[in-house]
DNA sequence: ATTTGTGAATCGGTTCACAGCG
DNA sequence: CGCTGTGAACCGATTCACAAAT
């Protein structure tokens, strides 16, 4: 495999595969194949073989690939040599919950500015940080070099919030309020929306209750429910 | 449009064109164009037109959708007529952060459970609830009829979480957990990685740089780094 | 004997473009 | 005339299946 582009699909499944990685060195083990990988990760082994040759052909024929190696290409692939420092701005409930998240630091994100509009919060000590004004949020992002944003506002905040992470500079923002922000194409943007995973969730838990009333012949009743093969 | 079966992408973007249909009518429209939805939901028009002809023919031409009416036929087909009753499992920074989350109740998703296996937290307080004991779970979740479990534990302790909420009967399991679950075909499982996202945008961020250095001949420093079109 | 790497076939989803209807 | 609803064309991603490598 030669030339550049690697696919967006790709690009999501690859931290996927660097943390299936992590767990096979932590067991000891020193190569997997496609098909181990594919288990450890919860894709197929087509897949895998598809994407990691995105990357180059850094597998063994016979073989399969080397643990460690394959780390160092994942993270190189995915820049992550280095590390990267971010700032949550809203600290509610998630925003507080990020800012303790030990997950980001272990993967090389650091939380180096927590951000609030609120006078009642700025000051306020969460994890090793305190809480600092939005107003000062263009310098402070500047003199850090935070590179990533992280939107913890309410839905109504998050529009603002946003536009002055870009204005400071930052090019990629990680939205979970539940609204649709606007950025300039420079920026990269992607969301977490917790409430609607749940609704995506309602729609086939629905559908398999009316699946089951059909066969069951009678109406579902939350005691007649049993889980099928547990 | 006739014949059942909705696809997924579909599936995945009826919550998003609910939320911009209610913010629609707090603006006190009646009537919406797919353009318009389509702005409102951050997608485009032909993606709208076509993702509602799969619920049926809603629209009328030469005007556009009923917002009330379409509203109500995605709610329908989503199966958010009724409450759903969620537990949450794993009471730590995350678990305690969606416990709180007030979106969860707006969108009538009931959080009527919380458990971990630390003593030190059982019986504590978060917000209305108690925590209770783990080894209630089966119990718990079959008298307050659960649908939806939301696993917010470790790692480590995520399968096991897992496993008890499947045997519980729960057929719906949204997981951030950042580790690959096994659940029998009959269980719908979502994830949401939180880490994981950071390091699609972290690709994508590498990439500009590099881009830049490109175009800009020199190495880049943090004041060096403007936004382009605020 | 295995397991990769990859063309070719396939699938699902998106976009186009316009006929059909209000 | 405007906007929906939808076949048709298109595009990206997945899966298949096997030749190539060790």
């Amino acid at each position: 495999m030669r030339e550049r582009a690697i696919p967006e699909a790709t690009v999501a499944r690859l931290p996927l595969y660097l943390r299936a990685l992590y767990d096979l060195t932590e067991r000891g083990q020193q190569t997997v194949s496609s098909e181990g990988l594919a288990d450890a990760a919860g894709v197929n082994s087509a897949k895998v073989r598809k994407d990691l040759s995105y990357l180059g052909s850094y597998g063994t024929r016979g073989v399969g690939y080397d643990v460690e190696y394959l780390i160092y290409q994942i993270k190189r692939e995915l820049g992550l040599t280095q590390d990267w420092n971010c700032a949550i701005v809203g600290i509610g409930n998630l925003g507080r919950a990020l800012a303790n998240y030990k997950g980001f630091g272990e993967r090389g994100f650091r939380v180096g500015a927590l951000f609030d509009i609120d006078p009642e919060k700025i000051g306020e000590r969460v994890g090793e940080l305190a809480v600092e004004d939005f107003d000062d949020l263009e310098r402070i992002v500047k003199e850090r070099q935070v590179m990533i944003g992280i939107i913890a506002t309410t839905a109504q905040a998050a529009q603002a919030a946003c536009d002055r992470l870009v204005a400071a500079g930052v090019k990629s923002i990680l939205n979970f309020a539940p609204t649709v922000l606007q950025v300039p194409d420079s920026v990269s943007l992607r969301k977490v929306d917790l409430s609607i995973e749940l609704q995506i969730l309602s729609f086939y838990e629905q559908r398999k209750v009316a699946l089951d009333s059909i066969r069951g012949g009678k109406r579902l009743t939350a005691s007649a429910s049993r889980s099928t093969r547990p």
